[in-house]
RNA sequence: UCCCCUGUAGCUCAAUUGGUAGAGCGAGCGGCUGUUAACCGCUAGGUCGUAGGUUCGAGUCCUACCGGGGGAGCCA
């Protein structure tokens, strides 16, 4: 507390807690004496003697407007530093404003300049930004009405995600990161290894520097050349690709669990829709089928929306104004209609009797491609669907085989302009079956002695799905790259930050 | 990873058939103003993504590489 009383100049900034923006601006009595900090927007002189200064401090979209007179101790000295970008801890009166544009200002009586920021190098001005300049300098890019909005809505997402499964007597579960089971096959992983040693490994320095040496070396041998006996787990270990196999194992001991956590992906897949580190929501329910499974994930949905709308208005507002004009429609049009559920073969149907020339022509078997989700629930449905029951032949081996034999209990929910949004199936509760499945897509049952246990000792039959956070996201907000609603996106070649 | 487009001042963009750079915003200075995407005037600021090549001459054409965007596959 003794350093900050040096920093800010004598003045205690933490031990007279300031007030938050949000709160002053919604219920501050006109008279009330305050004392806030944050950053500034503006700064808008007169040389009649005063100054406004808009003031944000992040607990809100909008801005406090303070006005300081000329006559405030020290204001003349620090007045030409105040400038966009700088911080503040400012004193005074809560009063009504003349102005139209905000029910109260702040009429400053001290005011304590934090830390300058140079107008000439400082990136962020006051007009609009493009993302992909934004995105080069993450560590400014929240002070930006945008991404303050996005900051807040996501954490809200995740405070509904929480209380979503809590008030349903969910428990969380915290499944591994670092996994050492092969069996998730849901695309390339990274691989965990110390057997490259530290970056202050001497030997590295000297092995990376020596002329003769191609880069093509070490890092782009096939991993069976590497003898993981001798890594750090003793086996080859990699990050997540899913928390769901790990989550089953809790849901059928205890009850409905969900995992929320970071997910990793090695794909070299280079899209607005894809990163190589996202967060993801996944439920398990045991005693559960399909129908139970599809209700829950349009419940959740539903959910989340809803708060959003509720907790978040003004930036909600906000993204329907400046970001996409068809948000706050798209999300109450989810709000008010059962979500359309039809089986892959009636999609099927749908998609090859409608007059038009795809890109990718559908025969029963194929998985549906983006034109064809996109079709179905922007085109032809117009609103949130589910397409279940798809071929068995193009899902992983854990999904439920129906009794015709061709399919499984898969499920996927599809909402306009994001696409696939949520992915989930019930599970093969059935030793005997999942073992055909396993033979079926070519894995080694003995890796799964695990999960394979689970059904040999008190099976039931359970379900579960997930759902990406960052997806969740584009819907609620309208933005089009999904590097812009992650604070920190890791795409290929991209790990800054 | 594949296809298409693109890379010019701090930011967003312009520069006719190849003839050696311009605007708006931002910044600095001045003016005006209970202002609020404020407004008005003046000033500064660019080895035109990098490396080669064609040409008397290249921001403009060609090649490679590196960014960025859109679409696709895979998926969440």
């Amino acid at each position: 507390m003794r350093d900050n009383d040096v920093a800010s100049g004598g003045l205690n900034v933490m031990s007279s807690q300031s007030a938050r923006v949000a709160a002053l601006l919604l219920e501050g009595e006109p008279g009330a004496s305050v004392n806030v900090s944050g950053w500034v927007r503006t700064r808008r002189d007169s040389k009649q003697g005063f100054s406004f200064i808009e003031l944000n401090d992040g607990s809100c979209m909008a801005n406090l407007q303070v006005v300081v007179d000329a006559d405030v101790p020290g204001f003349a000295d620090i007045v030409s530093d105040i400038t966009t970008g700088s911080s503040l801890h400012i004193t005074g009166e809560l009063k009504e404003s003349p102005g139209a544009k905000q029910r109260v200002e702040l009429q400053a009586t001290a005011i304590d300049l934090l830390g300058t920021a140079d107008a000439e190098s400082y990136p962020l001005q006051k007009k609009r930004h493009s993302f992909e300049f934004l995105r080069e300098i993450a560590h400014l890019r929240p002070r930006t009405n945008t991404f303050g909005a996005i900051a807040r809505v996501r954490n809200c997402v995740c405070r509904s995600i929480h209380d979503f499964f809590q008030t349903r007597g969910f428990l969380n579960v915290q499944t591994p990161i670092i996994t050492t089971s092969d069996c998730e096959g849901a695309g390339e992983m990274f691989t965990v290894t110390t057997l490259f040693g530290g970056l202050n490994d001497k030997s590295q320095e000297t092995r990376a520097s020596e002329p003769a040496r191609n880069s093509s070396s070490a890092l782009d041998s096939p991993l069976s050349t590497f003898d993981f006996q001798n890594d750090f787990f003793g086996k080859h270990a990699s990050l997540t690709v899913s928390g769901q196999l790990e989550a089953e194992i809790y849901a059928t001991s205890l009850g409905p669990v969900y995992t929320f956590g970071p997910t990793f992906r090695a794909e070299n897949s280079n899209t607005a829709r894809h990163l190589a580190e996202f967060w993801m929501v996944e439920p398990e329910v045991p005693f559960c089928d399909l129908d139970g499974d599809m209700q829950l994930a349009e419940d959740f949905i539903k959910t989340i929306v809803s708060d959003s709308l509720h907790h978040c208005a003004d930036d909600m507002k906000f993204f329907n104004d400046r970001i996409e004009k068809t948000v706050l429609e798209t999300l109450n049009n989810i709000l008010d209609h059962e979500f359309k559920r039809i089986s892959y073969t009636e999609a099927v149907d749908i998609i090859t009797s409608v007059d038009r020339k795809w890109e990718y022509p559908v025969k029963w078997g194929d998985n549906l491609q983006a034109e064809h989700e996109r079709y179905l629930t922007e085109e032809h449905f117009k609103q949130p669907m589910i397409v279940f029951d798809y071929p068995r032949s193009i899902k992983p081996f854990y999904m439920y085989c129906n009794d015709d034999g061709k399919t499984v209990r898969a499920m996927d929910v599809l909402v306009p302009r994001v696409g696939e949004i949520i992915g989930g199936s019930q599970r093969e509760h059935r030793a005997d079956v999942l073992d055909i499945r396993l033979e079926e897509c070519g894995l080694d049952p003995e890796e799964y002695w695990w999960y394979r246990d689970l059904r040999r000792y008190g099976t039931v039959p359970h379900a579960g799905f997930g759902l990406g956070l960052e997806r969740m996201l584009l819907l609620l907000t309208g933005m089009q790259n999904i590097r812009d609603v992650i604070p920190f996106p890791r795409t290929p070649k991209h790990a800054d930050f």
